[in-house]
DNA sequence: CACCAAACCGCATTTTCATGCGATTGTAGG
DNA sequence: CCTACAATCGCATGAAAATGCGGTTTGGTG
């Protein structure tokens, strides 16, 4: 380590704040600034011991880990915060990702994996309990396509289709496809059935959303 | 652990695949149920182990990892993949997820861990090196807008753009706002010359492309 | 062969959009 | 007070899209 790294701890629990002081304190290579059992003083806190890192919990009395996460990221966006909270329910993690966290432990997570993941983050990694990162994962993943139905387009239908979704007019797509515009609207009308739509914009949305099957 | 995890590991290096075969054989609640340097019998593997769990390498000779991916979870979508690479970059990063890989571990990770990640993936979760995360996490958070500008659109033209962005049609916004149809024209356009656009369906990619700001 | 689906084309009608011009409020600032 | 701007509404026109109905050709499959 050249530098310690500054923690800047929120925690309205009381034990577990001091749990966690503790471990962080005794820690070689990170400096404690405070510990705090509310944000509410947040401004005055970052620019009293500008920290590198913000170990934070979500439900505090008063603001909350959450909203004080853009007011964080708009003081110093060079300033990682780790999110350390019992909440595991998708509305939190994302809300807490787009804020930009850059790490999400659960409070269940063993006292020296926390030590381990404020060094992560500091390093530009972005520690995650495992369960938590299943969630984030599940958001890239094709939605499964449980029942659904194979091929439900054709193929110069999904050509059809993929042009709607750059953007393009039926006479764009016409003139790409080398076909006639008359052509594009009888396979877009077929696009829309299939697709139970009645329109670009929601055939662009459904496609989006579940990947070219209904 | 009520029945042991059958795993099945892929790894072209020999040193490599003996260390980590010797660690799960030598893990209570784990059975490895077979090592190999490639995967190119890959379907024969499967069949005749049903793992729970694959822990795999990416660059192998013949089929690689990434290859073999889609093909185990279409044989089977319980079995959780979990990549044990060298590559951190994101095209195989995102690769792998698409393909419904439950885990991303860079072969950094202490032996450990990789144990500890078995487990995980097993029970639902989804370990991942800090790193790696740290780049799925970025793909969910604002794209920076280091050089763009502040709140381009006003409150209420964000409250139209977010309609066009449901797939709605300018009557139906008017009714959601309780404004009339012109209105909503009004701000549309303006919407159109801020975001440098001139139809709904461009509207509506930019503002998924860049979240909202030009 | 007969049948069917996919791809291709055309025309007509109604609806929705895009856009130009104009106008009234209310609120924040100089 | 004057100015600027967001938000509201109205009207009109031409272009694009949605929809209904018709058709031909081609490549498979029973």
């Amino acid at each position: 380590m050249d530098k310690p790294i500054t923690v800047l701890l929120y925690e309205d629990n009381r034990d577990l704040r001091e749990g966690i002081s503790f471990l962080l304190q005794a820690t070689p290579g990170i400096v404690l600034a405070a510990a705090c059992p509310h944000v509410n003083n947040l401004k005055a806190d970052l620019a009293a011991y500008t920290p590198d890192v913000v170990l934070t919990d979500i439900g505090m009395p008063g603001m909350t880990g959450l909203e004080a996460l853009p007011i964080i990221k708009a003081t110093n966006p060079n300033i990682q915060v780790l999110m350390l909270t019992v909440f595991d329910d998708d509305e939190r993690i994302f809300q807490a990702i787009r804020g930009g966290a850059s790490g999400y432990l659960l409070k269940n997570t063993p006292p020296a994996e926390i030590i381990q993941a404020v060094f992560d983050v500091f390093r530009g990694g972005s520690p995650m309990t495992s369960s938590v990162a299943r969630k984030v994962l599940q958001h890239f993943q094709q939605p499964a396509k449980v029942s659904s139905s194979e091929q439900l387009l054709s193929a110069r239908e999904q050509d059809i289709l993929k042009g709607l979704m750059k953007g393009y007019s039926y006479k764009l797509i016409a003139d790409e496809l080398h076909i006639s515009i008359d052509t594009v609207r009888t396979h877009i009308r077929n696009v829309y059935e299939k697709l139970q739509v009645n329109s670009k914009t929601e055939a662009i949305l459904k496609a989006m959303k579940d990947g070219f099957l209904g």
